[in-house]
DNA sequence: CCGCTTGATGCAATCGATTACATAATCCTC
DNA sequence: GAGGATTATGTAATCGATTGCATCAAGCGG
C-alpha cells in the first residue's frame, strides 16, 4: 500500500454516491431550503462518505471571485500589529476569504501592484495598515474600479476617499496629558512620530490641545521629533538630558519610543518615574513587563481589527455603505513609569 | 464617463485581437518558444492593447494547483519573526505562490485543518514556524499525501520526517559560553527555554558540550527553567540573586529572557556587564538599543527564510529531493553586556 | 516527385464548481 | 377534475485558462 496524493472526491462523486445531480448537491450545501429534507440527507451522507470538500479555485472561478482579501502591512515586525492581525484574521474567520499578509517594507508595490492583485483574480478586497501607499498606486485601483474595496485601518492616506477605522488618538493623547497634568507635572514635552504621518498629527494634536486646555506651559523644544523607533526615543533622551529647562514628564507617540527614552535618560542618571515620568501609546505587550512597567494609552487592537474586516466584508458583500466608522475608544492604563511630580 | 467595475481582458479577447486561437495564445505567453516570432510579436501587442492579465483562479483550476502557500507562525508578534517572513516573501518572489499567514496561536489549527487547507485545494504547500503543531494534525496531512510539501523553519516537530531549516543553535550555544570563557568567565549559568521545545533542547545540548569542553564548573542550579519570555528572564534574576554560589556570567535562551534578566538584576543591586555578564540569543532589532546593548547569538532570519521558501519550492516542483538541509550558520555579535570578569 | 519529418496552429476537452432554464410531480382551489 | 401555482430535481451552459490531438504546410532526402 503505497503513499500516494489522495484525488480528493469531486462534487461529481457525492452526486454519484448519492443517486442526485451534481446541481442538487450544490443546492443542498450551499441552499438547504430548496432541497427536500431526504435528499438533503442522502447528500450528506454521501459528502460524508466520500469526504468531499468544495474546491475553492473551482467555486472562486465560477464566482468570479478570488476568495482572498490582503492586509498591507508597514512592517511586520513591529510588534504592535501582531493583535491587529489576529482581530482581522478573526473577523474573517467563516467567511470564506483567506487572508494574505504582505509586508509594504520589506517588499514594497510598485505603482500598479495593487490594481494588478485584483486585476488577476488574486484577491477582492485589502486592508491597509499603511497610511504611506503611493497615491499613484490608490490611483491605479480606483481607476480599476476596485477602490471601494480597500479600507483602511490605524493609519491613512489624507485626502483620499476611502473608509478608516482607527483609534481616537487625539483622545488618547488628551489622557496622557491630563493623567500627568493630574499627578502634578506641568512641563510636559512630547516625542512625535514621523512628519507626515498622520497619526504623529493627530497625536501632537491631542496633546497641544489639551496642553493649552489646562494652562501648561508651551516651549519649543519639549516637542521633540521621532519616529516611532526605539532609537528615536533614545535620541530624544539625549536632547532632554541636554535641557536648561527640562520637562518632569514626556508623552510618547508609541510605546517603542518610550522604552528608548527611558533607556536613554536612565544611562543619563535620570530616574523614571522618579526624576521624570514616561507615557507611552500601544500598550504592546511588553510594556507591561518593561521595567519600569510602562503607563500607556491602550488601543483595543484587536477590535480595530474585527472591525476592519468587518466594515470589509460589509463592502465585499455589496452591503449598504454605512457614514464613516467612528474612532475606537482607547484608555490609559497607569502603571509604574509615571508619579507625581516631585 | 462613469467608474465602473472594469470586467477585465479575457484570453478569449486577446485571441480575437491577434487574430489566434487561444490556444496559441496561452503558448506565446508560457512557451515562447512553441510559437514562431511573428505571432508571438502579435500576441504580445494584443495583450499589451487589452490590457490583459491572467486570472489565477481559472489558470490554478485548470492546472490543479492552490497558487499558494500557508506560513505557520506561532506568534506574530514576536520581534524575532519578522526578518524570517521578509526572507519568505523574497523567497517567493517572482514564483506564482501567494503567501498566506496564518498565526498558530491567536487562531489554532483544529486537527483536521491543515490537511483541510490542501484539500480545499486552498495550498499546495507549507512552512512551519511551530514546533508545537499536533502530531494529530501532521497525520491528517501525511494520510492526504501532502506530506512531502511541508517544511519546517527554526523550529521542528522531533521524530516527523519532514525537512528541516534552523540555524545551527547548538553552535550558538558553544560560540556564547567560549566567548564568556574568553572573557575569564568560570561559572556560567543557563536560563533555558520551556522544557520539550527542540530549541531549548539544542541550546542546552551546545551549552553543556562546550562547558564540558572547556572544563568548566557545573552546578545544578545554574541551569534554571525558563520560556523564551521577558518574565521568564525576570523570575530567573531572582533565583540568581538568592543563590548562594553565584555564576558571573549568563547565556540567555532567548534576547528577551535577556531583557528580562537584566532588568531583574538590575533592581536587585547587581549590575550588567559589571558584576554579571549577559549573552542572549537571536538577535532581535530591540538588542542593539537596549540598555547595555546586548551581547547575542545572530541568526541569518532573512536567510532562514528564503532557505525555506526556496526548498518549498523545489519540492512543489517535484524537484529532486536533496539530503537534508545543513543548519544555516550562526555568529556571536559582541556588545556592551558581557565585560571579563573582574 | 513521393513520403516522411518538423514546426506552427487550431479544435475541443478538461479542471470542478454554480445556476438559468426546463421538466416533472404534487398540491390547491373553484 | 382541470388549470395554475408550487416544489423538487435534472440538463447543460458557463467561468477562463491549459493541453492532447489533429491538421496543414513547408522542408528534405532519395
Amino acid at each position: 500500500m503505497r503513499k500516494q496524493a489522495h484525488k480528493s472526491a469531486t462534487i461529481q462523486d457525492v452526486a454519484r454516491a448519492a443517486h442526485v445531480s451534481t446541481a442538487t448537491v450544490s443546492r443542498a450545501l450551499s441552499a438547504p431550503g430548496k432541497v427536500s429534507e431526504a435528499t438533503r440527507e442522502a447528500v450528506m451522507d454521501a459528502v460524508r462518505a466520500t469526504g468531499y470538500r468544495v474546491n475553492q479555485a473551482a467555486r472562486n472561478l465560477r464566482m468570479q471571485r478570488a476568495g482572498a482579501v490582503l492586509i498591507l502591512v508597514p512592517n511586520l515586525g513591529k510588534p504592535f500589529y501582531s493583535g491587529i492581525l489576529a482581530g482581522i484574521s478573526e473577523g474573517f474567520a467563516g467567511s470564506d476569504y483567506a487572508v494574505l499578509i504582505t509586508d509594504t517594507e520589506t517588499d514594497p508595490l510598485s505603482d500598479g501592484a495593487l490594481a494588478g492583485y485584483f486585476l488577476d483574480g488574486r484577491i477582492d478586497g485589502a486592508i491597509s495598515l499603511d497610511g504611506g501607499l503611493p497615491r499613484t498606486a490608490l490611483a491605479h485601483c480606483a481607476a480599476q474600479g476596485v477602490g471601494d474595496r480597500i479600507v483602511f485601518l490605524c493609519e491613512w492616506v489624507e485626502g483620499a476617499e476611502f473608509p478608516v477605522i482607527a483609534a481616537d488618538n487625539a483622545q488618547g493623547a488628551r489622557l496622557a496629558i491630563r493623567h500627568l497634568h493630574d499627578l502634578g507635572h506641568r512641563r510636559i514635552a512630547h516625542v512625535t512620530g514621523p512628519e507626515g504621518n498622520v497619526l504623529t498629527a493627530a497625536r501632537r494634536a491631542g496633546m497641544l490641545d489639551e496642553r493649552a486646555r489646562l494652562g501648561l506651559p508651551a516651549r519649543e523644544e519639549w516637542i521633540i521629533r521621532g519616529d516611532f523607533s526605539l532609537e528615536s526615543g533614545h535620541e530624544a533622551a539625549a536632547r532632554i538630558l541636554a535641557m536648561s529647562e527640562r520637562p518632569t514628564a514626556v508623552f510618547c507617540s508609541a510605546d517603542m519610543v518610550a522604552f528608548g527614552l527611558i533607556a536613554g535618560l536612565r544611562a543619563g542618571g535620570l530616574d523614571v518615574p522618579g526624576d521624570i515620568s514616561v507615557v507611552g501609546f500601544d500598550d504592546i505587550e511588553m510594556s507591561e513587563y518593561y521595567v519600569p512597567a510602562l503607563t500607556t494609552i491602550r488601543q483595543d487592537r484587536q477590535r480595530l481589527g474585527r472591525c476592519a474586516a468587518k466594515v470589509l466584508l460589509s463592502r465585499l458583500s455589496g452591503g449598504a455603505r454605512p457614514g464613516p466608522e467612528p474612532p475606537i475608544p482607547v484608555e490609559i492604563v497607569l502603571r509604574a513609569s509615571t508619579a507625581p511630580r516631585r
